[in-house]
DNA sequence: CCCCAATGTTGACACTGACAACATTATCTA
DNA sequence: TAGATAATGTTGTCAGTGTCAACATTGGGG
């Protein structure tokens, strides 16, 4: 992704050729491929997006940057996302999908609705924990203030989702005293909270030596106890 | 704040008068006070970009724009802060060491320490709603991403202070059966979860109706039971 | 093949951060 | 009190970014 490599894409530009929607460049003649489909640019920003969020953090993240990178005019990501703040809406929105479809599988062929709880509490942290380019734009609070009509949805089903299984708990009898509102503002709290700690670099490093899948299981256990 | 006003001020700052650590201006004859005095922009910037934090967001958070409505020269906040990761660092700290001074405060005169266990959640979650702009910059990836010492420092003793109060509840006899670290890493996570639910607007637009004042009781009840 | 929409390019401009040289103010010491 | 030095603020310049508009290319449909 140097300036030199954008150089050499910048020359395959200009033959076009193959049909269909699979708009495939050849390799250049002198190796290397070309870094997107002419027509699926929008993905490849999505995807290098996420990596430059990943490694450098939000404020590095540029459209020219990833114009670059991708060999394509500086102007060629407007098309796609009229600025950074849409770009970043689009990140973390398919972050709450990809967070909500693993919360959802985990709680898969689990009988009892108590334990689709924690089972999807765990997907929730240990999403969090391995994605953390996508978890960085979520928690971003930029990103939640400027939320496009996409992201506010996709927070807004992952929400549903979670506490509908919280509705399922108690509608199996657990916790009958607590109101289930309550129930569910908490187990989100818990979520979001665990999944920061964990996630975050700094946090990790001030909490000092944390055994993930112990102290989780045990935060599960503190947060959904099974009698 | 506009680029009129800053015309204003700039006349103002060839007349220098005074004497001593008070370098104050004598109000322009048009009228309007100088927006700092010399010597203590930091503070103004400080101040300033935490109400552009609240207003705008970081993204449009620049050491530019601060200089034109404090009416200095666009290089000045340069000399306090060598680029913005370093102002949203001093933000960041200054607002771990609110926040944990409103936590300890708290506790102050409180007998029991699971009482006081409970009025410290009770602050620290007032506390982040009360104060979005810091709160916004304390859960920024990115501005923990680049954390300096400084904020480092600040955090380490918010939680340092939030982690003894733990101690002290278990050695009183709370919770005997689960282990202090699984304990501390609840609480941290139920009052970060609580503090983002309860004070970002996009959260709390997603949740529905929040009976705050009732809400945070019952979540307290929840994650510090009293028996 | 032609028309039109979608997509990508180019050039220009305003804004921002960064840097260096210069200017002003504040502090300290003899 | 004067001089030296440090701290602080100013000015000008340059590179990078977002934005906009006009133009060019690609893709799809009739």
């Amino acid at each position: 992704m140097s300036g030199k490599m954008s150089d050499k894409i910048s020359d395959e530009t200009k033959p076009h050729g193959g049909a269909g929607d699979e708009k495939i460049l050849a390799p250049a003649a002198e190796g290397g491929a070309r870094k997107y489909h002419h027509g699926a640019l929008r993905e490849a920003l999505l995807e290098r997006a996420v990596v430059i969020l990943g490694e450098q953090g939000i404020e590095k993240l540029s459209l020219r940057g990833l114009a670059r990178d991708l060999g394509v005019s500086h102007a060629a990501p407007a098309r796609h996302f009229a600025n950074k703040g849409e770009l970043l809406s689009a990140i973390a929105s398919e972050g709450y999908q990809r967070l909500t479809a693993a919360t959802t599988k985990a709680a898969v062929g689990v009988e009892s609705a108590v334990e689709r709880l924690r089972a999807m509490g765990r997907a929730s942290v240990r999403w969090a924990m391995d994605n953390r380019s996508f978890y960085s734009a979520i928690m971003n609070p930029d990103v939640n203030r400027y939320a496009d009509p996409g992201l506010t949805a996709s927070l807004q089903a992952y929400i549903a989702t979670v506490a509908e299984a919280f509705a399922e708990a108690q509608h199996e009898g657990w916790q009958p005293r607590s109101r289930l509102q309550a129930l569910q503002i908490f187990g989100f709290a818990a979520t979001i909270g665990a999944s920061v700690i964990f996630s975050d670099p700094l946090h990790r490093k001030l909490f000092g030596n944390l055994d993930d899948e112990k102290l989780i299981e045990e935060i599960i256990d503190l947060v959904i106890p099974v009698e």
